[in-house]
DNA sequence: CCTAGTAATGTTATGCTGTAACGGTCAAGG
DNA sequence: CCTTGACCGTTACAGCATAACATTACTAGG
């Protein structure tokens, strides 16, 4: 099964082949639009960082981001330059933090809710965005009884995906 | 109070009052008993984090168990000191990681599964322990309909515990 | 044009989080 | 005695993150 594209509900990159470069372009198109709908600024660093982070479907660390940087620029820039962007891209919903790995993911659904979910393969590092009613709706019910405000969610699921489970399947059933 | 007859189905602590003396010492002898079922050593250093981690339910950083460990010894012990004893706290379900917040919290359901969710208060940083498969029962259809095999699932809620939202009206709905 | 204000970047320095590697101690067992 | 294994002690360093301040760039108002 190699491409899918049946629209009834989100297909969730990350674990699925697809056209990556479409993938890519059309999540850089969706940020600057959504800059220029909000008055926010996209500047250079900014889509660096993001483009960077578009390269695969994986978490890259704010230091990997920031040698990536580095390389892009033939300068060496500090921890700063890739923490402001960073958190820019995160406070839009262009990239997400995953807390598990300390690291940064590109937002795979573009517009959409953003209180996302993700499924992290320790395989091949790739990371699987859902979105996170479904998976927090036990939570928010827990949360009710308990009368605790949920501010934010995070729900990550580690472990392998379809493609490294075929490739070694001693690992789960 | 609601008691489950025969489950053993503990309330969730850290945002109800309870006799916490007890509650450490309860969870103490759990962790004696434990270890002595599973060949484990109960080190001293290990209970002694252990008792840190049960002075509260909130979730203390490496670094603030190793002072505290230093001020009851009289000495500085070095980093890896309290990570081995928390890593082993935690593989044997004696404790937790909180991702979120990368800091530890004893554990609050003694014998438990131990897939646990938590609730993170923003306000007193209590930490409240439940239990994961109500949490996490849509991520696991998620992972089934996406071929993903779950090894560990995060989930972790940040918000207003009750107390703090009656104190910080502002802060909740 | 000039200026003042704001937002973003550049830079320095530092602190928190976590681990690799090696050596010492102690107990169990040949 | 000597090995083995588990734990502890220590050094050193790697990776993650931010405070604080200087500089640049854009832009709004005179």
């Amino acid at each position: 099964m190699a491409k899918r594209s049946d629209t009834g509900e989100a297909p969730p990159l990350g674990f699925v082949e697809h056209d990556h470069g479409a993938c890519r372009a059309a999540a850089l198109a969706h940020a600057r639009a959504v800059c220029v709908e909000r008055g926010l600024k996209l500047t250079e660093t900014r889509a660096a960082v993001l483009d960077i982070l578009l390269e695969s479907h994986a978490a890259l660390g704010a230091y990997e981001v920031l040698r990536r940087l580095g390389a892009a620029r033939g300068s060496a820039p500090q921890p700063p330059i890739a923490y402001r962007a960073l958190d820019f891209l995160v406070a839009n919903g262009l990239a997400h933090r995953i807390e598990r790995l300390n690291a940064y993911v590109a937002c795979a659904r573009p517009g959409a809710d953003h209180a996302g979910a993700f499924m992290i393969c320790n395989g091949c590092g790739a990371v699987a965005e859902i979105p996170g009613e479904a998976a927090a709706k036990g939570l928010s019910r827990s949360a009710d009884a308990l009368g605790f405000d949920i501010a934010r969610a995070v729900v990550e699921a580690e472990g392998s995906c379809p493609a490294c489970r075929a490739a070694s399947p001693e690992s789960g059933s």
